[in-house]
DNA sequence: CGACACTTTGAAGACGATCAACGCCGGTGG
DNA sequence: CCACCGGCGTTGATCGTCTTCAAAGTGTCG
């Protein structure tokens, strides 16, 4: 129970809760496993759960018609998902989310939350201040889809990649294999593929899986202002770098 | 006194506030007009308030380093402003809003929510709830700009019109110029002028500033399940019958 | 070894952006 | 009253970028 309990207080969700807080949500909630390849949750389940990552990666994604995957996100540990389904009458799921790699995550019952937020003051406004981030990215990736290159959104996420989970720029391998990428930042595995090269003249190498920032100032200034560095990274990349271990 | 506290109450976000929270908010708040064309802030703005839209709309928009105008939203009357800005340490706004027609709006201070909003438990929850639909819509956009055709977006864009703003599906004026709704879509002005031929095919008519769904059937088959009526645009629509008047 | 998923490369095609020109107002000023 | 202008909308032609389709190389795991 207690390891449970420090484990929430390493989530940044739950990091500054009162004592009382803490107890409620240990008494609420369960830590659950997920091997890599199932799934939290598909398309159509009734939602149920409140889950924060602790360990690994969820890829959120829709199948459109034709029976293409678009992935709409990629959560890693720190993460909260469903922290939009708390305030919905929404019953059923319109998205999966899988398991990329194993994973801990932290389930929380949406009716719970439903009835009980209001008395969890910290809580709730760390649940809004996660949506609103959310928001913010969501509104800054819509923008950068309609005015930056193909080339120039996977800078900026190759640039984000890095500083989010704290990987070295001088050299890092990427995380996810190279069609999960491509699928989340929208564009095709073979455009994707092609930017690499033109990536080469603005300062980022990739050679297979490995990636490095040869010449950081340039890479600098192609990608755009909003994305180079953030403030609010740090909490997770204390967090990785827990796990890393 | 008592018109701004009726006022208050129709709009959805305070709607079934306690009598308390009401009083409270009135103390705190002021109602202020904006003429058309006049900004209520601009990029590099200090973030001083949260706004709720009384009447008329307001554009929210950045200029690319081009002199270009990317607008990345277009509120109205019931929509909360800068909702996101309260959980947040950022201190000056990255984009502006203005006018587009008369505008009346409340104006709560941020720094006022941000103490009291634990206090304020019905709107804290509406405010969630506020973030997270707009989260969900940002998200379907997003999904929307890499699926679909220029103009299946605007077909898209026109139905939502018609419910969110109460119009008659056989028959309606664009409440906007055609300039402002093709920035609001991220397409050029021309992509979209031509866009409203291929429509015709597709049971939308529109000639000039009147837009008709002459194929109701047709239409909805052509835009995708998701914008094809939400449940949570009736608040919005009372709201605006009201203002008709 | 062989199946299979992942990645790269090439060539063709589609779609939207861009550039340029024109018609259509509504307003302004001579 | 007319001439001129600027903002807006349409249309056509061209261009660049990303997708699509096809093929072949790479790697992993049974």
């Amino acid at each position: 129970m207690t390891i449970k309990s420090e484990m929430l207080r390493t989530l940044p969700l739950f990091s500054d809760l009162a004592q009382s807080e803490n107890a409620l949500l240990v008494a609420n909630s369960r830590l659950k496993d997920y091997e890599r390849g199932t799934f939290l949750f598909m398309h159509g389940d009734k939602i149920i759960n409140f889950y924060v990552i602790c360990r690994g990666t969820v890829q959120i994604f829709r199948e459109t018609p034709d029976g293409h995957e678009v992935t709409s996100d990629l959560l890693i540990a720190g993460d909260a998902l469903n922290a939009d389904k708390i305030n919905t009458e929404k019953l059923a799921h319109t998205k999966n989310a899988r398991a990329v790699t194993d994973v801990t995550v932290l389930e929380i019952p949406i009716s719970w939350m439903q009835k009980n937020l209001s008395n969890l003051d910290h809580l709730a406004a760390h649940l809004m201040r996660s949506l609103s981030d959310r928001l913010h990215s969501a509104q800054i990736e819509a923008e950068h889809q309609s005015t930056m290159s193909a080339t120039q959104i996977v800078a900026c996420y190759l640039q984000q990649l890095c500083m989010l989970y704290g990987f070295d720029p001088d050299g890092f391998e990427l995380p996810y294999s190279k069609t999960l990428i491509a699928s989340r930042l929208r564009i095709e595995v073979e455009t994707f593929s092609r930017t690499l090269k033109n990536l080469r003249d603005k300062g980022i190498e990739v050679n297979g899986t490995h990636v490095s920032f040869t010449d950081l100032q340039k890479a600098e200034q192609f990608v755009c202002k909003q994305c180079s560095l953030s403030e609010d990274c740090q909490v997770h990349l204390s967090l990785h770098k827990a796990n890393l271990n």
